[in-house]
DNA sequence: CAATATTTGATAATCGAGTATCATTTCTCC
DNA sequence: GGAGAAATGATACTCGATTATCAAATATTG
């Protein structure tokens, strides 16, 4: 058996998500494996180390992880579930924001509101 | 002397900011009035419930409250000094972005970078 | 002014996220 | 297989943000 196997479980987890994950939400997605949580965290603090993965802070509360391979994406935020997901895409007209003497050199889009389940749900 | 002076003196504070303010910073902006932390929770609970505040949650950490009143806007935070500033105007192309089946109902736009004051320190 | 209600500041208590610890299990390497 | 290193899960602990508590100060009302 390979090394630190729970690691790469986590790991597999977070690549198959549709969107970032808080450590409480892929610890959730692993329940019935035995992981602990603290493995999770291991694990994510590994992965930003080694850096094949990323850390978002996202409103809707804390920190949430994702691979860094993606290509260049934002978030849409339910509000019901709270679950984040990827977009694709970008926007246009952010230069035009930005005040004199700022420099930007990111920035976040996150769209708000709810998702297809819970839309059909509701 | 008027009721409530000392919230007063917290909401006057924030209004006069040049963008939403934490607990933290606007107590801090307080330093030497003498107003105490709990004050200025209890002015920020009470300016929400009262609807003339609306917190904001943001990347950066924390919530921060801001008057209502405002026109629809986004924000600049700055990196290094952790301040978040009010933008004007806003972006094109957001609808492009949702998913079929997804409701958007809001969104939130953060430019990433360094202030006036902050790069020129620098 | 007296009686009562509200506000205030200090600080204790609470809460959740994340981290540290440690005994046990599992690998790796020979 | 055996010794040592790394990984694991449970859980105690830390840390910061927010809330609750309470006695003192301040307003209001008559």
């Amino acid at each position: 058996m390979q090394r630190a196997k729970q690691q790469s479980a986590v790991l597999r987890a977070l690549g198959a998500a549709d969107g970032p994950l808080s450590a409480r939400e892929l610890w959730s997605r692993l329940s019935g494996t035995g992981v602990g949580i603290a493995t999770v965290y291991r694990a994510l603090q590994r992965g930003v180390e080694e850096g094949s993965l990323e850390s978002v802070e996202m409103l809707g509360g804390g920190v949430r992880y994702e691979p860094k391979d993606r290509k260049h994406h934002h978030h849409f935020l339910c509000s019901i579930c709270n679950h984040a997901f990827d977009l694709f895409g970008c926007v246009e007209g952010l230069e035009s924001l930005v005040p004199d003497g700022f420099q930007m050199t990111g920035h976040e889009v996150v769209l708000l509101g709810t998702c297809d389940a819970c839309g059909n749900a509701a």
